[in-house]
DNA sequence: CTGTTAGCGCCTTCAG
DNA sequence: CTGAAGGCGCTAACAG
């Protein structure tokens, strides 16, 4: 079911039959009729684009990976809206932005080696993702967000440590009895609290380099981070913080400062622990100025911005990360 | 600089040189060496995808049609969730997910005529909106979450109209000064209070179709709609909901039952007029729950798998809304 | 206004 | 293990 057959039916030529489709003006309206009826007969569903995107070159379309999160990546309003600050950078050259299936199992290296992408930008991932070999073996510029640090490929977030450390010795300038909430450790995404956690231990780079500000800001203020309970996620969400929170007060009921990783698993902490006790987060949302949470301004929208202008050529990347953020103070 | 340019480079044939890349195993290792040194050498960045793509046939990518308001989308966190549910069921068929460039601007039409897709999904918009014909003369499937109904397009959503009417029965059955909250009723996206307002003049499907379910309760309930104020937002925000919510106040201070289109609007409602006020929304939400309000529970994530099956050909669609949504009583 | 020619860059097939 | 031939479906450029 070819542009050929579609010209054979009408008896016309096949540059007449392709015309009718890209560019009707070009053609007689009779013709394109005649042409236009052929097609309708013979089920024609237009000029296939691979056809095309050969002909005239250039995919135009900018390729995100997600690896095995994908699920959860909606999920989370700010890794929404880095997808959004892409889509709008994406949309104002003209390129389409394109999520890579990606499910965790073998295929995913076939499809991201197949994607009609010109580049790619990759949401946080482990440093043993075999997505991040398969990006390589493309050949094709990749831009990472959040970490890891990969070489070859440009980096985009903020320095998640100096940040990290700056709102814990904020928000434990006076606490006795820390306290941390945790993204996951590694891609098992276990939950559980823990004490002597060791950051470099940690797969994720974003919550390792968080959790090793953390741990420096506790060495700053004489706190012993061996004694300090870290309560881990499975995910970022509401739920698991409030699990998180219950535990942390379990394990220290005197608790009186708490680093999150993010303003929602701050505000669900609230919820369990009441207002009174300190606490921080990441993200700068309204809400968590409002209630007096602490926390590491960034802006998700401006990064996938970023990230998407990087991969699309429009503006050269850093192999470190040097988004801007700032602590707001409750 | 295409495989034949590194081929002649690296003294062997084309095809050695293409194996070299999509089948490394194929190719005795000094050769590949040769072969990837060459490419090296002549900067080349991989075997063209779209080549590849016309031989081996099939792009394997779904088109999503974002209309003019793509910047808003993933501002909205059910908005995002839709998305995630395309996402999932898309890279469960090993499919790609293509955020077609929209702007509002001509080269829309352009974008999706050329998008390397094999069916779209449109996010809801306006029955006049330009990117409805260009996905129509692409001649492939599509999908429309929301409205509005196109011929030969499937329709994916539920019946707002209904939906509606129940939230309102429910939220204004003892009130006597109703109001709402509602999104915007035209691409002009202007802000303020009306009274006596046409839902048929609307333009958004889904906002029309929840205003005329709002004046079926109104007439069902003896009110009189052309009394009841409507304060109309821009976006589904916060913060022009508590604008809204202080506009209703200014025109009717004893305002005792308001619907709003979504659980935010409504959230931020109740912190404007406080817990008093009997309040309808939609989507279910947790926290709407927890704070009293009435809501219409419905998955944006399922619809968007739906969605989805929909256009890969999984499922077949129907040209009406028949998703589930049940209605969560305070 | 319509037809002809000549590939776009790649991979499948079949020989060596 | 490597090479040669052919064509995937389409459109730019040039005739007529």
């Amino acid at each position: 079911m070819t542009l050929d057959d579609v010209a054979r039916a009408a008896g016309v030529s096949r540059m007449t039959a392709s015309y009718t489709f890209s560019r009707p003006d070009r053609v007689a309206a009779r013709t394109r009729e005649k042409v236009l009826a052929a097609a309708d007969r013979l089920g024609f569903r237009g000029p296939d684009p691979s056809g095309r995107l050969l002909r005239t070159g250039g995919l135009r379309s900018l390729g995100l990976v997600l690896g095995e999160s994908l699920e959860y990546v909606f999920e989370d309003p700010e890794a929404a809206r880095f997808v959004g600050g892409m889509a709008r950078e994406c949309s104002a050259a003209g390129y389409g932005l394109t999520i890579i299936p990606t499910t965790g199992e073998e295929p995913d290296r076939a499809h991201i080696a197949t994607a009609a992408v010109d580049a790619f930008v990759i949401w946080t991932t482990t440093p043993d993702d075999p997505v991040l070999d398969a990006v390589r073996e493309t050949r094709r510029p990749a831009v990472v967000h959040g970490g890891p640090a990969v070489p070859g490929f440009a980096l985009v977030g903020i320095d998640d440590r100096a940040a990290a450390r700056e709102l814990a010795l904020a928000v434990w300038s006076d606490a006795k009895a820390p306290a941390v909430i945790s993204f996951p450790v590694n891609r098992d995404r276990a939950a559980g609290v823990v004490t002597g956690l060791d950051p470099t231990h940690v797969s994720f780079p974003v919550t390792r380099h968080r959790l090793a500000g953390f741990h420096e800001a506790a060495d700053l203020l004489g706190l012993d981070w061996d004694t300090i309970p870290v309560a881990v996620c499975t995910h970022n969400d509401s739920e698991g913080a409030a699990d998180a929170a219950e535990a942390i007060r379990a394990a220290r009921p005197d608790v009186d400062g708490l680093v999150a990783m993010s303003d929602r698993q701050a505000l669900a902490a609230q919820d369990v622990l009441g207002p009174s006790v300190p606490l921080g987060g990441f993200d700068g949302s309204e809400l968590a100025r409002e209630r007096g949470i602490t926390s590491v301004r960034q802006s998700l929208p401006e990064q996938g911005a970023h990230a998407a202008r990087i991969a699309l050529g429009i503006e050269t990347g850093a192999a470190t990360s040097t988004e801007r953020w700032t602590l707001i103070r409750a």
